[in-house]
RNA sequence: GGCGCGUUCGUCUAGGGGUUUAGGACGCCGGCCUCUCACGCCGGUAACACGGGUUCGAAUCCCGUACGCGCUACCA
């Protein structure tokens, strides 16, 4: 049996592409499932697009995703380059062939002549399509015009009747009338190939046994199976995967959302979480697992169940299963994980060990790194303001002002704080005033927060430190209870 | 416009002729836990696009319609 070599074969505009990383992954996990080979070729064969660096961004985007590949740019392998633009003369001498089996052509028509071309077949309400000019000219024509060095480009010559038929991994029998097809430039007056008969040949000469691809390329399937036919070479397998979605439905894009992985990685998800979410996004294994590592995605992943319509990308469902793989972090990690975004505020985190302590209070209720900002917020304040309606209602009540009052008595006599402590001085004032509850604990937590939620109070209490409630609850006191006229 | 692909709760999905009062997850709502929020636990809400066929029986098979998306570049 032939081992399974698939590639992953994006254009590098700069990031990768959240739908691009759904990609990237169901070849990785049809690779390692088959005990396979993972490909990473750069298709950068359009120098317009050409943006510096992205394909190093790409590179350490890929590595932070878990995704790794056998053979690539930055790796080698048996069939490099891995890089489209250093392979030009291989599809130059192929482009040739074509020519000269006559399954492709010279084609000398203008920009602007195809352009006006176009905007009449419109007009007409005509599909647009290259109506054959070149096609149809002599070889001394052809010859002549190639002397003179007229710009030209090479065109597919397609068959003008017939169907083209083939098999989907994921769609089943697809069928086209070749006659609707146009003759799709291969090579471009800049010498530089298409995407169409760049991947095919590259396909073939780096063995790849399974081309799995977003589902905007089932259109030109035909065009790839003439090329293939042409040179009687074996065509891969095809599996053509639905589109990721916006929540309107639309294809996944900018403006509606964040779409690049490193926009997600900045926002403080975990990779493993990105990476089960994106999984989901339109393969499941059949049964109601929801969390899996990278290791199960591979001992379960089918082709064949891989769903055929477009999926959704719902962050929502994301922060979610983020929050459960925060959850899962061992402290440790956390620590490491969270401290950045703190640090990242301005807050200051050179306590180490404080820090420690204020990520673990308030780990729990955040989705994703950047949370933590807002949910250890009150460990940084250096005063309360008491702005939320019902925390300034709270500390009107007549048993708020008499336990804020007892309390801070009772730090008095205290020569340090931590959470026991803590606790036998709140029971001291239970005993005391009689008050009980939501009513003997709420006004210490909005004293020393300013609102109504938080993490659980003896630890809050620990982390501030009996210098730091003091001054909190004789602020209160000063503040609030004597604007009250309260002595 | 043409061609192609698709269509189960708001979203991700299971189910592929009778096992289904269509299952799970997110979200939302309610409850429990609890000083509060969150976590956790329990419960609830909510869907087979429509119309024809085939069949004793259709979410499931076939056809049509509608809608959505993709492609229709010297972009990938």
């Amino acid at each position: 049996m032939t081992t399974v070599r698939v590639r992953f074969a994006p254009s590098p505009t700069g990031y990768l592409h959240v739908g691009g990383l759904r990609t990237a992954l169901y070849n990785f996990l049809f690779a390692r499932h088959h005990k396979g080979v993972l490909v990473l070729r750069i298709e950068d064969t359009d120098r317009s697009r050409y943006v510096p660096g992205a394909v190093e961004n790409l590179i350490r985007t890929l590595k932070w995703t878990g995704i790794t590949y056998d053979e690539g740019p930055d790796i080698g392998g048996p069939y490099g380059p891995y890089i489209q633009s250093q392979r030009l003369e291989l599809y130059r001498e192929h482009a040739g062939k074509l020519v000269e089996m006559n399954r492709a052509y010279y084609c000398f028509c203008t920009p602007d002549r195809l352009e006006n071309m176009r905007r009449e077949q419109m007009a007409r309400k005509q599909p647009p399509k290259y109506d054959g000019t070149c096609r149809r000219l002599s070889p001394r024509e052809v010859q002549q015009k190639l002397q003179e060095k007229v710009p030209h480009v090479i065109r597919l010559k397609m068959p003008l009747e017939g169907e083209t038929r083939f098999e989907d991994m994921i769609r089943g029998e697809v069928a086209f009338q070749n006659a609707l097809i146009d003759d799709q430039i291969l090579v471009k007056s800049d010498g530089y190939p298409t995407y169409h008969l760049a991947n095919v040949v590259d396909d073939h000469y780096m063995k790849i046994t399974h081309v799995i691809r977003g589902e905007e390329w089932l259109p030109s399937v035909p065009k790839h199976l003439q090329i293939y036919r042409a040179f009687g070479w074996e065509v891969p397998r095809m599996a053509h995967l639905p589109l990721l979605l916006n929540p309107d439905r639309s294809k996944l894009s900018k403006r509606q959302g964040d779409v690049a992985v490193e926009d997600y990685m900045a926002k403080g998800y975990l990779p493993e979480a990105l990476i089960n979410f994106v999984a989901l996004l339109g393969w499941n294994p059949g049964t109601e697992q929801e969390i899996f590592s990278l290791k199960e995605l591979i001992e379960r992943f089918r082709l064949e169940r891989v769903n055929k319509a477009g999926a959704v990308f719902d962050v929502q469902k994301l922060n979610w299963m983020n929050g459960v793989y925060i959850r899962r972090l061992s402290e440790d990690r956390l620590v490491e994980f969270l401290t950045p975004f703190l640090e990242k505020k301005g807050y200051d985190v050179s306590d180490r060990e404080r820090t420690r302590k204020i990520i673990l209070a308030v780990y729990k209720g955040i989705d994703k790194g950047e949370d933590i900002a807002e949910a250890a917020r009150i460990f940084f304040q250096e005063n309360v303001e008491i702005t939320e309606p019902e925390a300034r209602e709270l500390l009107k009540k007549e048993t708020s002002y008499t336990v804020i009052k007892v309390f801070y008595e009772k730090l008095h006599s205290l020569d340090r704080l931590d959470v026991d402590i803590f606790k036998q001085v709140m029971k001291e004032v239970q005993t005391e005033t009689g008050i009980r509850k939501q009513d003997l604990w709420m006004p210490i937590r909005i004293a020393l927060t300013g609102v109504t939620h938080g993490p659980e109070l003896p630890y809050v209490i620990e982390i501030f430190g009996l210098e730091k409630v003091k001054s909190f609850v004789r602020q209160i006191l000063e503040k609030v209870y004597r604007e009250q006229g309260r002595p």
